[in-house]
DNA sequence: CTGAAAGCGCTTACAG
DNA sequence: CTGAAAGCGCTTACAG
């Protein structure tokens, strides 16, 4: 029962195969008795076509392979339940590739596996060698990308470096101006348009504000809690400690937010802290951040391909571009102060509505400095010795 | 080059296409010389097989499902990418189905999705009816599952209630009476067994202990942090309140931790809190819980799977046991004195080692809970009018 | 509207 | 060790 033919089917409805094979994937040109009476067959005999047979016939695999250098971060968690979602509604199938480090790139991409396995690709957060690209070229099917743009491929990404940008004018509009960042680490191939396109924008944004930057407000954090937990503990031994930190993405930010409890400093009171992404937990731990709509970027470009893919070679390449928005939470305050702004604000395509209340908040930011950093240092000092007290 | 069939290495080679099918799978009964020239060949052309001619030959798709009833959660992540890893590193294709509901599951199971598409199946935390039990023996290809058991099949889970049970004997031992339980929804079908199991183990401690249960001591968390607050809201509001909860799951745990925050009560100093599951984020939130290895329990059932595919029907169904441990944090605490418990207990294969203390703490319990639950009622309606205040 | 036949690109007994 | 041939189960022009 789990292996009939097309052939029995045909047997028993008393036709031909291509008869079967006609009506059953309602291709038209059979009356509707003699489909009728195929369809009875077919579900008597409960059958259902082989796939091998069928991709070979006709050189179609009903496939599409997503492949992802991350699996369990939340963003490509996220990516991909939307992927899934809408490649399942369209009835292919869904090959998943972890490309974690260079030599699962290597097999994916240089040795071919993918070749003649599947109708269509989506990669998500890659920037490709140029080699990779000409593979991916040399399969001959649709690519679609997330996160990142190459010339020919459909693509939808934020922007990452006018979003950044935009959380970081935030905190300058809160008044502060020494403001630190934990970014990616630089050397992790795998992530490097996003971590380098955040920063970029930090810089604009402190550029824009006539801001210095400094090695010493920068450390990196691996974009894991644990890195980002670690990149705080490093700003805090610095010269110069900031009143605020950009954390280019969620998970670093709640790093940060362990570390600076710990010892003792306040959120947003004594720092200011904004992250990126909008990951479910920022709302649990009430942190402002900029918001990205993952699953509706999964959703968005999984269509694209699914159209690609049933129409090869006609609808041109399009370039997505998905907004992000700042959300304000309760881990951002006026400098000094320590109060939350008084209403929110947003950023539409990176852009933040609103005054820049930065030279009205100057003064109040330098009269307020000074004693403020003698203070969190003692601070500092005193509950390094018992670190676990908080909480 | 991207579409090479195996003629044309034979015509470069100067060989039949019989040979080249042998000599490149390494069958053997092929010289070392023409071997030689064939792969040469194949190289210059960028030579490789059609997976659905080779799967049309040889009835055999290179290819395992895996079908699981939830994306997002921790627990499934990490056991797909687990899984994910043993089956590429085989050389297998992974087909990825998402069971969210009741439709899938039809689509799935009942309409043969799966039929002539893989060579196995590998089933995650999922309750089958009978219809789909026999759905899934008549595809004739091995079965695996984690987290549930049915005959026949390989199957890894921990001791869900013993692990439950071993939790809630923790706080037995810290001289918890009054223990509190979030469970999962009981009308979640997928989740069905988990929840049930845990609920036992909570159950069987109780009794274990001679203390009594209570409807009053229960409520539902659909497994998710939104749903943990919402049932320990839920709690806070019932006559008998808990000086202890058992969450069953740490993200249960993690809305349990902010609810209790939101209204003014300490953990562990006012409640005690345990998890089950050893999230990331239970470090985190030094949450005591029930630890478990998901990725070594992904990582075995996947090469069980593996090696049955590789030899069907050759080795016995195996049913595995995967152990958990009882990991003392910061959220549990001495009844009364909100002291931590001095040293680390173990709980191995679901027993928790160490003297029962409850008799030796029940006294202190009993004189300092009256005042206790009254100052608790009194914060929580004072808490209730400004929620947001805390952290 | 229906059927016979060739073909998709491999593998696998079967001869030699 | 090597090759010619049949077959895996579909689809698709091509006739009728």
């Amino acid at each position: 029962m789990a292996k009939t033919t097309i052939k029995e089917v045909a047997d028993r409805a008393g036709v031909s195969p291509s008869s079967v094979s006609r009506s059953l994937r309602g291709v038209g040109g059979i009356s509707t008795s003699t489909t009728k009476r195929i369809r009875e067959a077919a579900e008597q005999l409960g059958y259902s076509a082989s796939p091998a047979a069928h991709r070979l016939a006709t050189g179609r695999t009903g496939t599409v392979a997503i492949v992802m250098p991350y699996l369990t971060r939340w963003f490509f968690v996220e990516l991909f339940g939307a992927v899934e979602q809408v490649i399942r509604e369209a009835g292919l199938d869904l090959l998943f590739y972890h490309v974690g480090n260079t030599e699962m790139r290597q097999r994916c991409f240089a040795s071919g596996l993918l070749r003649k396995r599947v109708d269509g690709v989506l990669l998500v957060t890659l920037s490709l060698t140029e080699p990779e690209i000409a593979a991916l070229r040399a399969l001959d099917v649709p690519v679609c990308m997330i996160g990142a743009q190459v010339g020919g491929f459909s693509s939808i990404r934020i922007d990452d470096a006018e979003s950044a940008c935009a959380a970081v004018q935030h905190l300058i509009n809160l008044g502060h101006e020494r403001i630190g960042m934990i970014s990616g680490d630089p050397n992790e191939p795998q992530h490097f348009t996003v971590a380098l396109r955040r920063r970029e924008g930090y810089h604009a944004a402190l550029k824009a504000a006539g801001l210095r930057a400094s090695r010493e407000l920068e450390a990196h954090g691996a974009f894991s809690i644990e890195g980002g937990d670690e990149a705080t503990v490093q700003l805090l031994g610095r010269r110069s400690l900031p009143t605020a930190i950009f954390a280019e993405c969620d998970e670093m930010a709640f790093g940060a937010l362990r570390a600076l409890r710990r010892v003792g400093l306040r959120v947003p009171a004594d720092v200011s802290l904004i992250g990126f992404d909008d990951h479910p937990m920022a709302q649990y731990f009430e942190l402002t951040t900029i918001s990205q709509d993952v699953w509706d970027q999964g959703r968005q470009i999984a269509q694209q391909l699914v159209g690609a893919v049933a129409r090869p070679g006609v609808a041109p390449a399009v370039e997505l571009r998905a907004p992000t928005r700042l959300v304000v939470r309760g881990t951002t305050a006026v400098l000094g102060t320590g109060q939350r702004p008084s209403s929110p604000q947003r950023a539409a395509g990176g852009h933040v509505a609103g005054v820049n209340r930065r030279s009205v908040l100057r003064s109040v930011g330098q009269s307020v400095n000074p004693g403020y950093t003698k203070r969190r240092e003692r601070e500092t000092h005193k509950n390094e010795a018992n670190t676990q007290e908080e909480r």
